[in-house]
DNA sequence: CATGAATGAGGGTTCATTCAT
DNA sequence: GATGAATGAACCCTCATTCAT
């Protein structure tokens, strides 16, 4: 039965996801389309080609499916920042970081559309309970780290700070990151590896990112 | 007779008045802490202090409740603009500017909780959703004429980008401005300045806002 | 205090109605415009120009504005069969004895607009409970006295029957009596007589109500 | 298991149409007995022994069971005017055309028993409301053919009004011949051959229906 | 295991009725 | 008595969840 159970993957696996991940990329496509809440049950059986019932031989509730996409986002976004955050790219100027950086958690995004809608589902209210309060910790706690390689000076408590409101401010315009013409996506991840540059790196004038637009007008003649 | 019932009516009348007014103070705090999909009627109706059937005394359905809340922080905000976007407020240098508009802002939005969430639920129907959107594009143009007064060799379509990040940005960290211990929200009020004071004038290295935190870490070696 | 009140109906009286009577004579109205179900207290007392809670100080509720409503107008109706039903017009040819009846009947309809409303709504179902069944017992008892008096060879059981028969005959031409343009009115008002008197005198040819159309085509060349 | 799944899909359809008929006949049960306003979707569902959602799994709202019914009934009573409007039957002498006509259209309603609460319903609001009417229309246009067929000499104005009028006529004792004792049933069906049968053949004093009763008392001695 | 009809608690809303003023 | 805001049961409907097949 072990067998036969691993024999089925085996096929499945080529023409498909199996199915509880069927559920699960329906599930994330319909919580970026609709938000968590509007997404019933009954939505993510339909676009994941199963009955209503199957969920639940998966899954026992719907917060459970919302866990589970959160808990594979967090999965690969571990995957993405162990590529991120290897020494080497630590050590990349911080524009060339942040190109890279910024790049990885779009395209990231881009693969689990879900999870911005359920990262802001729980920004107001908090319907999946402890389960994004736990994706965000390990956001967190990746920023955390990140600041702490580069920044070893700065205080635990303000690389915190500073660690939270970064991802708020990621957030906040990785929908317009996301949606739209294609122009203007790149001019807003532009503007996004522009905040964070000048956010973590205010006294310096320097280089911003390769591709980051010259956003900055001439300093108007104010006189401090 | 004529007499009493003026006078009774004008005891009434404000009564009346105090009921909506208690009804809106209780959505708002609804749809700051759950939202407004899962702010009921029942559970307005129960903040509120008043049966589920009061609230259609004042309101003819919840959507017109929502609609009265943004329609009484649009004019609050109005205000608020009237007086941060004086010519006296704007030729302020930026720091001080920086002080002056996002404390008012978030005062505001300490008046109004739920005025956040209303700007960022998606899941509004039609009337209330096109006067949300409504809203949110006299924001818009605000922070537009903002920008032309302060930039005026912006271009226009820059402008506008940096006008929606830029509201975007401070939408993404108000929550935090609003809950949690004092010390933090304070904290995070400095983060906003911060981060708007460095999007918006990246080649000062000039003063910060007056509370501003010293938010930048010493700058680490890197070259650039 | 008696007196007190004896006066003041007396100075009321000529400029309208007393309270009690003005709630029932705007439920009347309501009952027939909207029907029973769809006249809600609140209109009732909107309609009478008193407070809802005013209602209840003269009516322990909703039916019993029915029950009363019903009782006026079946005062009236008595008074009017008191005239209608006098050995003089009774003893009238049928065809002038239902101009009489009929003319009667609709002018009482007129006054009592309600009367009709109720009648129907038990017809269809229960909502007064027993009130309009007294109603309609009272007026079944009426018609019943008509045919005795005026067929009294009948036997009671078919008497019954056609008095049962009538009334509903009466009742589904009475909205045609009561709406549209006079002429239509009065053509209605013409079939019903025309009805009732070759449903009452079926064996003879002789000349129907004085103002009955002449509503029989030439008899087909039916041989039977 | 393509087969398996056929198999099912055979077993189960009819379930669902099965319990779709069975909610519309609990409706027109319903309808029949308190009225389209009163018999709630509860109150339905229970008739029906489902639960109250089950409802929408066949019906998007209450409204929608009514259409429903009354597209039942209109197909029957399409089927039934078929079967009496045929050449054969409208060349029938008119008691034997009545006796067919009349029982044709109460065993119709006694199989559709809601569809009388519904012709009748005012409050039902304008989409079903509107179909209703057309119904009604349907019904008018089609006695209006018969009469045409009948006595082609009739002014059209004149034929409107008696078809108006018998339609009416019809439904006034439509309930009295759908409820109660058998024997009192059958008595008014009696009627009411009598009732149109003399209301269309005025002049002549002929054979009334085969089962019709001797309605008519011995005729007073009123002289015209 | 899969299915999808069935369930029923709960949401927004109405309205007959009550009660503090 | 009169007022009208307040009440809350009940309506129609949705949807997370269950279960017979």
């Amino acid at each position: 039965m072990g067998e036969n159970r691993e024999r089925r993957r085996a096929r499945r696996q080529p023409r498909g996801l199996l199915r509880k991940d069927e559920i699960l990329a329906a599930a994330g496509t319909l919580f970026a389309e609709v938000g968590y809440d509007k997404a019933t049950t009954n939505l993510i059986a339909a676009q994941a080609g199963v009955s209503p019932g199957s969920l639940y031989q998966f899954f026992p509730n719907k917060e459970a499916i919302a866990h589970a996409y959160a808990a594979a986002a967090t999965a690969q976004l571990q995957r993405v920042y162990d590529t991120i955050l290897s020494p080497e790219v630590i050590a990349l100027p911080l524009p060339s970081f942040l190109d890279v950086f910024i790049d990885a958690l779009v395209a990231f995004n881009r693969a689990f559309p879900g999870y911005l809608a359920l990262s802001v589902a729980s920004t107001i209210s908090s319907p999946l309970g402890l389960a994004l309060a736990d994706l965000r910790r390990g956001i967190m706690g990746r920023l955390d780290a990140l600041f702490e390689a580069r920044w070893p000076a700065m205080p635990s408590k303000e690389r915190r700070l500073r660690g939270l409101v970064s991802y708020r401010l990621f957030l906040a315009l990785l929908p317009l990151a996301l949606e739209g013409p294609e122009d203007d996506r790149e001019a807003v991840v532009g503007e996004m590896k522009a905040v964070l540059f000048r956010y973590w790196e205010p006294s310096t004038g320097g280089e911003p990112p390769a591709d980051m637009p010259a956003s900055g007008p001439p300093a108007p003649s104010a006189p401090w």
